[in-house]
DNA sequence: GAGTTTGAAACT
DNA sequence: CAGTTTCAAACTC
C-alpha cells in the first residue's frame, strides 16, 4: 500500500522525496548500499515532519555480516559508516537539512508501510572504550574541495576521537554526547542496566546549513568502538542529527547508555519501505531495528565498560565525517558538547527508560511521517517481539492514524497537544544526570522513555498528534522513543552548555498558536507551516496543516520550495565576515516601523539590520538612540518585573512565616482561629494586595512614609478579612458538625 | 476584543 | 524584477 500516491510522488521535489522511506526497488532488503548514490541526492529541505530519517547502516569492520547489514540500511543514501574497531556501534541516521523529520526511521522491508513494527533487535553487543571522542564537523552543501560529492560527510577515526562532520541546519553546533565511561555491553536482555545511575544525555544534531558553526562533540569511545552506519558520503544537509545518551563522567558504577544517531534524509520517493528505526544502545547492547528477513540497519554505539581506562591510545578509534566545506571549523574537539544557536536548531533528545521498553514503528498511510509507539515491557526479560508480537509480525499498513493504531501492547499513548506546550523536562534530581536538550523553535526530536520517568512523565501527555511512546526493543531497561524535540524543552545555546554539566530545568517559550483563516495554514503566512510544524491547538480555520491533509501539505511544501528553495530554512543566519554572527538572510523591507517594532523581522529576532536590508528610516542599528532607548525601556521593564516577582515572593514568605509562627498561639486555645485558613493562596493574594498598594503609591508619587502606611493599612484589611472568613468558616463548621 | 497598521508572502 | 494583492501578526484603542 502506498503511503503516497505515485502521482503525488512525481510532483514532489527531490527535497521532499528525500525525506521519504526507501523504495523497495531502490533499496532491496539485505542489499548493501553503494556509496555512490549519496551524491545524487539533494539535501532535503522539507519541514520536519515530512521527512523520514534514515538510519545509517552500521558495520563493525571485524564482522563482515554486520557490516553488510549496516550497509543495507543506507541503500538510498549510500552512505555507510564503518568503524574499524570491533565492539562499538553507532546508530546513525541521516536526515534532511530542514530538520523536519519523521519521528522514526524506517528500514526497507516491504513496499507497504509497516505498522506497529517492532524495533530491530539488538545486534551484537558493542563496547565503547572510554577516551574516544566523537566530533561533528560542519558539512557544507557545496561540493567539497577534496572532490567528494557535495554534502558528503565522512566518518573516520582519528586516534580515539570520533569525528563527524555534521551541521545543524540553523548553523548551530552539533551536540554530541558520549559517555565518559562506558559500561560493559549488556546482554540482549538488557541486563546491564540494573543499577540506577547517573546518566547524562546529550543531543547531537547535524543540520544542513552551511553557515553553521562547527560541531563538537564528544566523549570517549573505547578503542574497540566502531562507528557504524552510513559514514561515507553523507550529504551535508542529510546529516542531521547525532544523538548520544551519555552517562555522567563521574558515574562509573551503573550501566552506561550511549546512543549516536545521525539522521539522514532519504532520497527515495517510496514511502512504503521502512528504514531502520533508531536503535538505542543501552548498556552495551546495540539495538537495531530489523525484521527477521532484514538485517539490522541501525548503527548503535555500544557502551564500553566503565572500568576501562580512558587513556588516549593511538589505537583508539577516531571517526570523523569530513566536512565538505570549511573543515577547519568543523573539527573542534570538544568533549562535552553544547549546541545552541540562532535560528531553528534541530536537536534530538534522548531520555533513558527505566524499564525495558518496546518500540513499535508506526507508519501512517498517506503520511511520510514515521511514528513510534513506546510500550513498556511488563517484564525485563521480554523481548521486543514478545512485548508486541502483533507489530512485529504484521507489517501491514494500517490506514488509521498513529493514535488509532493498534495494539494491546501499547501501554502508554499520548494525547495530542501543542508542540510547545511542553516547556520543560525536569531532570531527576541528583540521582540522574539526564539532560534534555533542545533548542528553540523547530524540528527537534525527542527520544523519550516509554516508562514513566518522574522527570518527564508530566510531559508525556503533551505530545504531538500521532505520537505514541513505547520503550525501544532490546533496550533492556532503557527504552527510547523518538519524538519531535520541539515538543520538549527548548533551550538556548547557553542553556545547553549549562545542561552539559549539570541537570538544570530549562524553560522555553512555547510557540504561539496561529490564527490563520484563509491560508489553510499551508502558506508561509502561517508560522506553524513556515516552521515546518503541524498546527496544534491553534486557532486556525480550515487548517490543512495536519496529518489529515498530508497530501495537500506536501503539495504546499513543494509550491513553497518552488518559489523559494530555502523557504524553510531559518531566516536568521550567520552574516558575512566581520559582521555579526546573526543577521537576516534576506534583510527586511520595513518602511514605517523604523525597524523598531516586531513587524520588522530583524528587530523581532533581536538583531540589527544589516547592509542587505532594504528598510526605510531604519533605526535598528547599533548606535541608534531610539533603539537604545527601547532597549533600556525593555531592560527596565524586565528588571521591574523581576523585582516585583522577588518582592512578592519575599512578602509571601514572610507572611507565611509570620502566620506560621503565630499559629500555635492562635490555634492552641479554644475558640482560636484555625491557621489552616492562611494558605499559600491566601498569602499570595495578600501580597498582591500589598503590592498593588505599593504601586498605587508609587504611581501617585506618594512619600515613602505614606506609601508604607497605605501598605500597612492594606495588610490590616487583609488580616481582618482572613480572620473574618476563618471565623465564619469555623462557625459554619460548628453548626454543621 | 475590535479595528488598524505593518510587512512578508503570494500573485500578476 | 517590480508592482499589487493577500495574509496574519503586531499593534492601538
Amino acid at each position: 500500500m502506498d503511503v503516497v500516491s505515485p502521482d503525488l510522488n512525481s510532483i514532489l521535489p527531490d527535497e521532499i522525496m528525500d525525506t521519504e522511506a526507501i523504495a523497495m526497488e531502490e533499496d532491496p532488503p539485505n542489499e548493501p548500499s553503494s556509496s555512490s548514490t549519496l551524491s545524487e541526492t539533494e539535501p532535503a529541505q522539507v519541514p520536519m515532519e515530512t521527512e523520514v530519517p534514515e538510519i545509517v547502516g552500521l558495520c563493525p569492520a571485524t564482522t563482515p555480516t554486520q557490516k553488510t547489514q549496516a550497509l543495507t540500511t543506507s541503500t538510498t543514501t549510500d552512505s555507510t559508516l564503518c568503524s574499524n574497531s570491533s565492539g562499538t556501534q553507532l546508530l546513525v541516521t541521516s536526515s534532511s537539512s530542514s530538520g523536519l523529520k519523521p519521528l522514526t526511521t524506517s528500514t526497507t522491508q516491504s513496499s507497504s508501510p509497516v505498522v506497529g513494527q517492532t524495533l530491530p533487535k539488538l545486534s551484537a553487543p558493542i563496547t565503547l572504550p572510554a577516551n574516544h571522542q566523537l566530533i561533528l564537523n560542519k558539512v557544507a552543501v557545496s561540493p567539497a574541495a577534496d572532490g567528494k560529492p557535495p554534502g558528503t560527510a565522512v566518518l573516520k577515526q582519528e586516534g580515539q576521537k570520533l569525528l563527524v562532520t555534521g551541521l545543524s541546519k540553523t548553523g548551530q553546533p552539533l551536540v554530541l554526547a558520549l559517555p565518559h565511561t562506558w559500561s560493559k555491553p549488556a546482554t540482549s536482555q538488557g541486563t546491564g542496566d540494573g543499577k540506577a545511575q547517573t546518566t547524562q544525555f546529550k543531543v547531537v544534531t547535524a543540520g544542513a546549513r552551511t553557515d553553521l558553526k562547527p560541531v563538537i562533540g564528544v566523549q570517549a569511545v573505547s578503542s574497540a568502538s566502531q562507528l557504524l552506519g552510513s559514514s561515507t558520503p553523507l550529504q551535508a544537509q542529510q546529516l542531521k542529527t547525532v544523538q548520544f545518551t551519555k552517562k555522567t563522567p563521574v558515574s562509573t558504577a551503573g550501566p552506561m547508555i550511549t546512543k549516536l544517531i545521525i539522521t539522514k534524509a532519504l532520497n527515495n520517493k517510496g514511502l512504503t519501505s521502512q528504514a531502520a528505526v533508531q536503535a538505542p544502545v543501552v548498556t552495551g547492547r546495540v539495538l537495531s531495528q530489523t525484521t527477521p528477513s532484514t538485517p539490522p540497519r541501525s548503527i548503535a554505539v555500544g557502551e564500553s565498560v566503565s572500568t576501562v581506562p580512558q587513556s588516549i591510545s593511538s589505537s583508539s578509534s577516531k571517526v570523523a565525517i569530513s566536512p565538505l566545506k570549511s573543515p577547519s571549523k568543523a573539527v573542534k574537539p570538544v568533549q562535552t558538547v553544547a549546541v545552541g544557536g540562532v535560528g531553528q536548531p534541530q536537536f534530538k533528545t534522548i531520555i533513558p527508560l527505566a524499564t525495558q521498553p518496546n518500540v513499535q514503528q508506526i507508519q501512517v498511510p498517506g503520511s511520510r511521517f514515521h511514528y513510534v509507539r513506546l510500550v513498556t515491557a511488563t517484564t525485563g526479560g521480554n523481548t521486543p517481539q514478545t512485548a508486541s508480537p502483533s507489530t512485529n509480525t504484521n507489517p501491514a499498513i494500517q490506514p488509521a492514524k498513529p493514535m488509532m493504531m493498534n495494539t494491546a501492547a501499547v501501554r502508554m499513548s499520548v494525547p495530542i497537544v501543542p508542540a510547545q506546550t511542553v516547556k520543560q523536562v525536569v531532570p531527576k534530581p541528583m540521582t540522574s544526570a539526564t539532560q534534555v536538550v533542545t533548542t528553540s523553535q523547530t524540528q527537534q526530536r525527542l527520544i523519550m522513555p516509554a516508562t514513566p520517568l518522574p522527570q518527564i512523565q508530566p510531559n508525556l501527555t503533551n505530545l504531538p498528534p500521532g505520537t505514541v511512546l513505547a520503550p525501544a526493543p532490546g533496550a533492556g531497561s532503557m527504552g527510547y522513543a523518538v519524538l519531535p524535540a520541539q515538543y520538549v524543552t527548548q533551550l538556548p545555546q547557553s542553556a545547553f552548555v549549562t545542561l552539559a554539566s549539570s541537570s538544570v530545568i530549562h524553560h522555553s517559550l512555547p510557540r504561539k498558536p496561529c490564527n490563520c483563516t484563509k491560508s489553510q495554514c499551508l502558506k508561509l503566512y502561517c508560522d506553524c507551516f513556515a516552521n515546518g510544524e503541524f498546527c496544534n491547538n491553534c486557532n486556525c480555520v480550515n487548517c490543512f496543516n495536519n496529518l489529515d491533509h498530508e497530501s495537500e501539505r506536501l503539495k504546499a511544501i513543494k509550491a513553497c520550495l518552488d518559489r523559494n528553495p530555502v523557504a524553510f530554512k531559518p531566516k536568521i543566519g550567520k552574516g558575512k565576515e566581520g559582521e555579526s554572527d546573526r543577521r537576516h538572510s534576506k534583510g527586511c523591507n520595513c518602511k514605517k516601523s523604523g525597524c523598531l517594532k516586531n513587524y520588522c523581522e530583524c528587530y523581532e529576532a533581536k538583531i540589527m539590520c544589516s547592509s542587505i536590508c532594504k528598510c526605510v528610516g531604519c533605526k535598528n542599528f547599533e548606535e541608534s538612540p531610539e533603539r537604545k532607548t527601547l532597549m533600556h525601556l525593555a531592560d527596565a521593564a524586565e528588571v521591574r518585573v523581576q523585582q516585583q516577582t522577588a518582592a512578592k515572593t519575599k512578602l509571601s514568605s514572610q507572611i507565611s512565616d509570620l502566620l506560621t509562627r503565630t499559629t500555635p498561639a492562635i490555634t492552641s486555645g479554644g475558640g482560636k482561629l484555625p491557621y489552616t485558613f492562611v494558605t499559600k493562596e491566601v498569602a499570595e493574594a495578600t501580597c498582591d494586595c500589598l503590592l498593588e498598594q505599593a504601586e498605587k503609591a508609587e504611581l501617585t508619587n506618594q512619600p515613602q512614609a505614606l506609601a508604607e502606611r497605605l501598605i500597612l493599612e492594606e495588610f490590616g484589611r487583609c488580616l481582618r478579612r482572613i480572620i473574618s472568613f476563618a471565623s465564619k468558616a469555623k462557625t459554619d463548621c460548628s453548626i454543621n458538625c
